[in-house]
DNA sequence: GTCTATATGCGGATAGAC
DNA sequence: GTCTATCCGCATATAGAC
């Protein structure tokens, strides 16, 4: 074994998500990612074909990274709370993780709809919308808050909130969908 | 004059822009611009110093034009449909200039707080949403109107809502939202 | 005001030796 | 499996001639 194995396909995504995490997006190149991981570019050919296929996995990782941070935030909690409670772990996640959270949501990184991490993120969301209003379908509730929470979290990060901060937007708004989902409900019977 | 005014700086701003209709932001180099235009690269630097200045302005642009989509849905609207058709609007304005709005919402765009255009449309969105809950503030509802239609568009540009769309989802997230603003004035008095 | 020429830097990806 | 060397492309921006 004259070249023994430095890295591992492992290796390559932990490093490429710390990068992204540390530095943002444009610092990650793979010059820059092999530099950190101790090799040479073309080294991390042999782990991923392209680059993009790096990209894909790292969104995969917090698709499931964030359906763990919005599960945990919903254990223990009352029906009352649970769209408030999911929406604070949501925020939490996109403030740990600002870099991939924007990664996730590129429209050139889309998974395939076979895509088990992303699926499981919107059943997820579905399951809660149905149980908060009552509703048997749960799209267009599950539409309207991921709109909301996407949002928010986007302006806040690109700091577009001001000086002045965005109040109480984030509960009001939740709120008034939370109460406007049971509403909807009763009309539709 | 041996070598005659080719372009003017209101023309270097309009062609930038519709490049970015037309191939979007990563199509838009100072290159491709000048191209565009019939000149050199170089050239474009008397009208604007560095990249970063144009795309500002392209921001400023954007920004006044958003404002007169929104003016124009709400005109001839009552109160009870006004939030409905100022995101029908604003939704419009996405669906027409996808690339401007995004450039317009780049974290590093973000315009002084001395800029006219971006307070213009801010202060209509507060008149708006005070018009509708009778809330003197109207910054938290404000940002949670915001947020809304920001994250819908989003996702809806970058198809996140895949094959079977957003339903109703838009409707549903405004009526619910139009409806909190009005019930969370009347807790707060 | 526009030009040619260039400085300087970045990136992804591949061929082929070891 | 990793390496060196390289191809090829892109970009912003400037100096200085005309």
């Amino acid at each position: 074994m004259p070249t023994p194995t430095k890295i591992t396909q492992k290796q390559v995504l932990t490093r490429a998500i710390a990068i992204l995490d540390e530095r943002g997006a444009d610092a990650l190149s793979m010059r820059e990612l092999a530099k950190s991981l101790g090799v040479k570019a073309p080294s991390l050919y042999r782990y991923y074909p392209d680059k993009i296929s790096l990209e894909r996995a790292a969104v995969e990782t917090g698709n499931r990274l964030l359906l763990e941070y919005v599960k945990a935030g919903c254990r223990r909690t009352e029906k009352s709370g649970m769209l408030l409670a999911a929406g604070h772990a949501y925020r939490k996640f996109a403030k740990a993780k600002p870099h991939l959270y924007s990664l996730m949501m590129e429209k050139r990184l889309i998974l395939p709809p076979t895509s088990e991490s992303g699926k499981a993120l919107w059943e997820f969301v579905l399951a809660l919308v149905r149980n908060v209003s009552g509703d048997t379908d749960g799209t267009a509730c599950g539409v309207a808050l991921w709109s909301f929470l996407h949002g928010f979290v986007s302006l806040e990060q690109a700091g577009r909130f001001g000086a002045s901060g965005s109040r109480d937007g984030f509960t009001v708004g939740i709120e008034a969908l939370a109460a406007g989902f049971a509403a909807a409900n009763v009309h539709s019977k």
